[in-house]
DNA sequence: AAAGGCCGTGTAAGCGTTTGCACAGACGGC
DNA sequence: GCCGTCTGTGCAAACGCTTACACGGCCTTT
């Protein structure tokens, strides 16, 4: 291994040009107030040495660390890792650096994420999770450094978020299956206590049902599948419940359900019509390949992002709650109206 | 909102408990040489005043972030971001905070991604490509932290690594699918210039035609196909050679294969037989499943992580090259042997 | 009873930047 | 020729912590 050499400071870059450390600062930092002469001079000296301005005394001098936190609930589950996506480049954009953590959409872990990362001085927090239960808004709240959701929603729009118009588009998807005939139509969440479940997704699929005159049956709503594999054991439920047409939060519950029924000899979509909403690549690897609901899973992290460098710049926004335009795929799983 | 109460710092603790910032620094820092009375009552003071440690202040003085870089192709390709998985639950476990950035695979973008992590000063870096040339091994290299590969090989084995081995994997597949009477098998790769596909993957494939004494056939080699879409494709071509088995390296190309295949009406595995090597979910969901080399992708990712801990640590690694082990899963879309 | 150790604590020097303030010199206006 | 402005630069404090070193007191040991 070679030498270690020393990272050079600016202290060093100062000494080789024979300037103050305050003036190699303000060229690094772009400040006009420096003569081209002297400029040329700093710059030369900052190339030959090969100085890096060290990002933590420069954090601890200016109180900025361009550095945010993403919290969200799982890596590995493609919905979130495509909002991240769009979150990452956007930050890379404006040079800051994402720190990542995993929640499981585990309100305690989440509390420990957020305090953590405020350990950590982040500049701001892009929160990702379904749930928001009372102890993370309250760490919210006293964070004192801006939080943006993506793909989530908080009661009374308490928070800056991102997302689509759950309601409305849970609605749309199931009247165009009631005007198709169905009566008996399951609705698909992953969990009975969060908001985007409880009051948008399952509210639409409500209204749907008060429009169409039929009474919502609370027994053909599902929340117990998280996972392909679980689905596979809840698409025995709404066999059971003899469901014809199947509204599924997430795409792989989805197409555990379409396996699983034609796995047991169903006809999709002649025997049962089935549509998503997040239109991951999922919907399109099966046979039939899924409806759905469009959602502009990049754009959401993206614009999310972009709210949140907003709001660390000291910035107003005129809209904190922003919701992207969604379309309707129509695909194989169901009967083109 | 509230007014903002300026966060307490280590000074505000001491003053209020009487005692020096040292011995503040102490407790916090769980050094044993605190009486325990005193302990107590500071401990009791950082409570009553919500003290939380500056970790940018921290890090300054101490010379470590307790921060690791994470650079990945892409957050939203499953395989990656399993590993990720990995890597983020063990480094929680060990306090680490994770910095994430994608770099899509190009060489440019890992090597700016790799000097922005070191400015940050990260403690070590865990890095995903797949390829490796020589300006970001330079990089790496010159780091001054530790750096280990996940998912990834080296040449000459020049930086720790973990995975699986890739050679055996692609031989014993090849070969079991030649003791089946095929002789035109096509290899699916994602590029032709990383050495995992080139070196590993492409020899092992190799040696099983060898050892079967049937000659290389340039023209069953396929690579240039990363996403679903691209797939649909090169399955075009892979169909103009008549090929009756293939092995691919991703998931989502060979669904999409399989899909290919089967909409032009070929039956799998009877026309052809399709082996895969990721075993995602995309593997269970198509049908029929895929067969699939089973890498074990979160525990690549953790015990890179753990490495990178020891690594970190100062300790001397007795071995720099794990080869995890894999096991091959038999499913529809390959006739059981 | 003197010498040596250990324990618990304080002192203060960093860590590598940013930034408010001061100030020297050049320049223009009158 | 004096004064007021700018420009460009330096000075030094501050950011919030860690940590080497020193030291006073008390307990052992011989």
């Amino acid at each position: 291994m070679a030498e270690q050499k020393k990272n050079a400071t600016i202290y060093d870059v100062a000494e080789k040009v024979g300037v103050s450390l305050a003036t190699v600062s303000r060229v690094v930092n772009g400040n006009d107030n420096v003569r081209q002469s002297t400029r040329d001079k700093v710059l030369k000296a900052i190339d030959e040495l090969g100085y890096q301005p060290n990002a933590v005394a420069r954090g601890l001098a200016s109180k900025k660390t361009t550095t945010i936190g993403v919290v969200m609930p799982d890596v590995t589950n493609v919905f979130y890792s495509e909002l991240t996506r769009g979150v990452d480049d956007i930050a890379q954009m404006y040079q800051y650096d994402a720190l990542l953590t995993n929640t499981d959409d585990d309100q305690d872990r989440a509390v420990t994420a957020i305090k953590n990362l405020l350990t950590k001085q982040v500049d701001g927090i892009i929160y990702m999770g379904t749930k928001l239960s009372a102890p993370v808004m309250a760490m919210i709240q006293s964070a004192g450094v801006p939080v943006v959701l993506a793909g989530s929603v908080a009661e009374n729009e308490a928070l800056p978020s991102v997302n689509i118009d759950y309601v409305t588009a849970f609605e749309t998807v199931t009247t165009k299956l009631l005007a198709r005939g169905h009566q008996r139509i399951a609705l698909v969440l992953g969990s009975r206590d969060r908001a985007i479940d409880q009051d948008f997704r399952l509210v639409g699929y409500q209204r749907a049902l008060q429009e169409a005159g039929i009474d919502y049956d609370d027994q053909l709503v599902f929340a117990k599948a998280r996972t392909y594999e679980a689905g596979q054991l809840q698409a025995a439920d709404l066999m059971a419940q003899d469901v014809t047409a199947v509204v599924a939060y997430d795409d792989e519950i989805a197409v555990s359900i379409l396996n699983y029924y034609q796995d047991h000899g169903y006809k999709v979509p002649e025997d049962l019509e089935i549509v998503t909403s997040n239109n991951t690549n999922f919907s399109i690897v099966s046979r039939p390949e899924l409806s759905s609901i469009n959602q502009p899973k990049y754009d959401i992290g993206a614009v999310a992002m972009r709210m949140l460098t907003k709001l660390m710049n000291g910035e107003e926004l005129t809209d904190t709650q922003i919701k992207l335009p969604y379309t309707l795929i129509s695909r194989g799983s169901t009967r083109t109206k």
